[in-house]
DNA sequence: GTGTAGACTACGGTCGACA
DNA sequence: TTGTCGACCGTAGTCTACA
């Protein structure tokens, strides 16, 4: 877990926090309705946890968004 | 871990699968080349595992592969 | 070269309490 | 509302061995 795993955790989290935000959730909102505890998603948004796939994908599904986004650098033109 | 998460799964092992093909790769090359063991290079393949994102990464990396495309569906023109 | 099986360790993920 | 701490449990991931 070096600095450069850190930076890519960080930034998936930061994808997730930025469409959380968006949709005007909380995290305990967010992880009641993907089925993850509130905890859990903090520490997630803080780019503390190697998530598994399937629990991304849950994240992904109450945010609206393919898996595969939560991956991705963001869009400047966004 | 109902049905639909398996094929989840197995939809990323496929594409890793694919591209280590396409790089003429073993399985114990790529488990060598990304720091993970051969048994769970081959049972990702097989969709038996909820990888986490960092082993993902690695994978993606060996693979020559933005990580989010090992969770894309497979471009039908490719 | 790959799949399987078992035993093991580390960490993903839950949960309750308090700031 | 979010962060943190600690205790707990299941599974991600390692490794050896055999087909």
């Amino acid at each position: 877990m070096n600095r450069d795993d850190k930076q890519f955790l960080q930034g998936v989290g930061d994808r997730v926090r930025e469409r959380r935000l968006a949709l005007k959730l909380t995290q305990a909102e967010l992880g009641k309705r993907a089925g993850l505890h509130r905890t859990f998603v903090g520490s997630v948004e803080r780019g503390e946890r190697n998530v598994a796939l399937l629990s991304l994908r849950k994240l992904a599904r109450v945010l609206r968004v393919p898996p595969a986004e939560l991956l991705t650098e963001p869009d400047p033109g966004a």
